[in-house]
DNA sequence: CTTAACCTTGACGCGAACGTGAAGGTTCCA
DNA sequence: TGGAACCTTCACGTTCGCGTCAAGGTTAAG
């Protein structure tokens, strides 16, 4: 099977390299976006045209919705995500030992991508659970209320106080 | 049993007012954030001191602490954590409320204050979603990179292509 | 070869969310 | 009655994450 990308050969094989606008479609980013989080160091397109155009295949796309998806939906900073996604520089590097075909090179490079996989697991759990914790804290509050609303329907006193066993609401440790 | 707040008179009884540095220092934030926050309409100080001092009670403490973990971990803009915590007019309003001691006001002050924290927790379950959903992504592609290392080991082809029962790795749906 | 549509690299602008003085008043303890 | 430590209100500076021209070069179609 013919295997090899760019140049203007093989036009139909390789599911086509994007162009930033066409990418900003598929993503739902605008240009302007990708072209910042390439300068923040983020991606780099897989390739450049002959006139230094930004080409961009499969691969950048979802790596591109996954920035997308952490940066909007899960609300990290760039350099989160830089830490997150960890040196483009690998990537383009695994990139190549992938087209050279050394099986032990492309198998290290794959367990790497699983392990950056892992800890990004990790920390979208960390942040999965805090915000678990805060919903646990909201509805803390909201049972004390109730509480409270109990008390009146019974003729109570709204003395204050955590009511019942609510010593304190939880949620320590900061940074 | 004396209930009268500020002056100088009981002061053992009402846990204390505390002045913007302590409550910093309480919360994790900075005076300035503090300020900020009441700029921005998200919270006004319990009281002011004869000196025009920021004076702020254990429920001011309460929401700071809220406001805080909403900003850092969940990562909410100051506008939607405004929306969340909906208008600090009726937070005052509803402090008065209190203070008279009307209990059909009490008993629709702590309805309305029981929906909001309703409202909180359908926005707070929203975003927990959209974090599992990019858990699952995640795990996805992890899955996907197994699949490749599994081939290798089996000497099969690299050949690309979502592998196994993983025709679109969803995430759907924007804004 | 022209031309429209797209791209490139600057560079400036902008709102959000604070940081950081400056200049002066307040508290409180000795 | 001092101070030292805190507070107040401006007001300007900064970083992030882009938006928005400007001045050109590139591509694909006709």
């Amino acid at each position: 099977m013919g295997h090899d990308a760019a140049s203007t050969a093989t036009p139909g094989t390789e599911s086509r390299l994007l162009r930033i606008q066409e990418v900003a479609a598929e993503t739902g980013l605008t240009p302007r976006s990708i072209r910042y989080y390439e300068e923040m160091g983020l991606l780099a397109p897989a390739a450049r045209s002959e006139g230094a155009y930004r080409l961009y295949d499969a691969d950048d796309l979802e790596r591109l919705r996954f920035i997308g998806a952490l940066r909007n939906d899960a609300g990290f900073s760039l350099a989160e995500i830089g830490q997150m996604l960890e040196d483009e520089q690998a990537r383009s590097r695994n990139r190549v030992q992938f087209r050279a075909g050394d099986p032990d090179r492309q198998r290290s490079a794959l367990t790497d991508a699983i392990d950056r996989i892992d800890r990004q697991l990790t920390t979208l759990a960390r942040k999965r659970d805090r915000v678990d914790a805060m919903i646990a804290d909201a509805a803390a509050r909201r049972a004390h209320l109730q509480g409270h609303l109990a008390d009146l329907e019974a003729g109570r006193s709204p003395d204050h106080a955590p009511h019942a066993g609510v010593p304190e609401p939880s949620v320590e440790a900061r940074q």
